[in-house]
This record gives structure tokens, sequence and C-alpha cells, in this order.
DNA sequence: CCCTATAATTTAACATGTTAAATATTGACG
DNA sequence: CGTCAATATTTAACATGTTAAATTATAGGG
């Protein structure tokens, strides 16, 4: 009976913090992280920023409803990001005539600017990590984090 | 050609925002976090400081550098999450005599006791995660995570 | 048409993440 | 012994995460 598969006490003793698995998703995001924060800086972008000038990109222009679900910020996030990018110069923000309470974000001329600038570095540095993981061990582990999304999504307690 | 193996643009064109491997990560560690933070702040504890108190609770009094890296938290996070478990009265605080700049942190009676009704909570959750994603693909996960962090630990730019 | 429940966004308050700088202490070196 | 580089921790400043409450606008029922 070895350590790892201890029988007895298997159901009241906690696990090492090395083997809980929020903390190995934290260490994993912080290892890749680590890796885009230093360039996105040389833009003089956040990593939330980026992510906001991103689908803005690709999906034009949203509400800040359906660009705080599709960036997985929480709208008081966004709402302090869209005002950094606003300053920034980077996008627009107009009302929405039809309903006075949403607000439409569009990148700015200066918004696509920047998205094209970055976006080869970005994947750049995904490439580099591709390289060093192995393709095929991370798409293996995109699958298996995709999955688990889609277990535990809108499961409560 | 399918849309996922585009080959002429795949140098260029930056990947679809689902399939970035920092927000997947993100994505799984918030859907894990959902389940056991409702149950933290029950106990009036931050996912943060319970890192704290785990973490102290199995390998004892520890400086603070040691608690940082073993918490995986940085140093201005952790001088003030001590502040304010200090103020629960949860830890107690002693400056190492033979080099005063060092501080000896340890869990408080009370300390243990909060660390001896949180765990079983956390090891139930736990198994609630292992039942609902699979005990086997929640290893394979686990290992991947693990090999992942190896493999890009202390790689710069 | 008014009243009210609902929805979209923002504000508030507190905790943490991130980087740089300050503080205090130690140890080595001339 | 005094000076200075290095180390451990804290402080500072700004950005974001998290929850609750406030604000504003819309839609529906009476």
């Amino acid at each position: 009976m070895s350590l790892k598969e201890s029988t007895i006490n298997s159901n009241t003793t906690l696990r090492p913090i090395e083997r809980s698995l929020p903390l190995q998703l934290l260490q994993s995001r912080e290892a890749a992280m680590a890796l885009f924060r230093p360039m996105l800086r040389g833009y003089g972008l956040t990593e939330q920023q980026w992510r906001v000038v991103r689908v803005l990109a690709a999906a034009g222009p949203l509400d800040a409803s359906g660009l705080a679900e599709a960036t997985f910020l929480l709208p008081p996030s966004l709402t302090r990001i869209l005002q950094a990018l606003e300053e920034k110069g980077l996008i627009h923000r107009e009302t929405d005539p039809n309903d006075q309470r949403r607000v439409f974000i569009s990148l700015s001329a200066a918004g696509e600017g920047v998205f094209a600038s970055i976006s080869p570095d970005s994947e750049r540095l995904y490439r580099t990590i591709e390289a060093r993981f192995g393709a095929d061990k991370l798409q293996s582990l995109q699958i298996l984090l995709a999955e688990f999304n889609a277990t535990l999504a809108g499961t409560e307690s």
C-alpha cells in the first residue's frame, strides 16, 4: 500500500496541496502567461485588455454583456478595463438607440492597429509553447480542459 | 482542408480565443473554484487565505519566503493575507532570533481548528469533481498539467 | 398612462495580482 | 571597525477579482 494510494484515511485526509487541481491549473496558467505578459507589456496592454481587444477584433462591435461573456470578465472588471482602453483611444463606445441601457463597444482604427501588431507575436509565442511541450500533448491537454469545463459548467455547490 | 487545420494562413492568423490555452486554464480553474468558494466563504476565508492555512497545517512553521513559495503567492499578496489571518487570530508571527529580517509564521490553535473543520468539506468537494469528471480523466489531466508546469518552469521569453 | 418588476451597466468596498521601490538587516570586504 | 552589496520583508501604486448595492432604462400589467 503506497503513500499515494492510502486507503484507511483516504476519506478524511486532505490531499497535499501539490495535488490540488485548482492550484495546478493556476500554476499552468501562470507558466503560460509568463511568456505572454512581457510581450503585451511592450505594447502597453494588460492581459485582460488584450483579451478585450482580441474579442472585439474577431467578433466586431458587441454590447458590454456580450463582451463580458466572450472575454470571461466580470462586469465590474469590464467597466474599468473599458475605461482604460477608451483613454488609450483603442475603442469607441456608443449607446444602443433602441435600448439606452445598452452600450456597444467597437475597436477604433488605433485598436485595429494594435491588434494587427500583437497578433503575430502572440501566435509566435503560442507556437513556442507548442514546440516545447509537444503539439500532441498540448492538444490532449486542451481537449481534457474543454471536457472538464463542459462537465462542470453550470453546476452549483 | 478543414477550418480547424487551415494551412496557408496558419502562421499569421491568431487562433480563436476559445482555443487560447491560458483562457482554457482560467475557465477550468474558475469552474473548480466555483465549487470551493461558497464553502470557504462559509468559514470566512478567501481562497488564498485557505491556501496559507493549509500549507501551514501541513508543513508547520515557515518563514514568509518559504510560505510564499509553497502557496504560490507573491510576497506583497502574502503580506496582506498574513495581516488578515493575524487579525482573525488564526496565525502567530515570530521573528527569527538568528536573522531579524526573517519572520516565522505558525498556525494558532484557532487556525488548527479552522483547518480541521474545512478539510473534510474540501475533500468532499474534491470527490464531487472526481465523480462528475471521472477519476481516470481527472488523473490524466493532472498528469498533463504537472508535465506542462515542469516543461515551462523557469523559461523566460 | 402609471407603477413596478426586470435588465444592463456602473459604483462601492474589500481582497489579491503585479511591478517597482523602500526598509531593515545581514554578511563580506577592505 | 566601517562601508557596501545582498537578502527578507514591507510599502506603494495601479489593475483586476469578487460580491453586493445603486443607477438608469425598459417592458408589462393594471
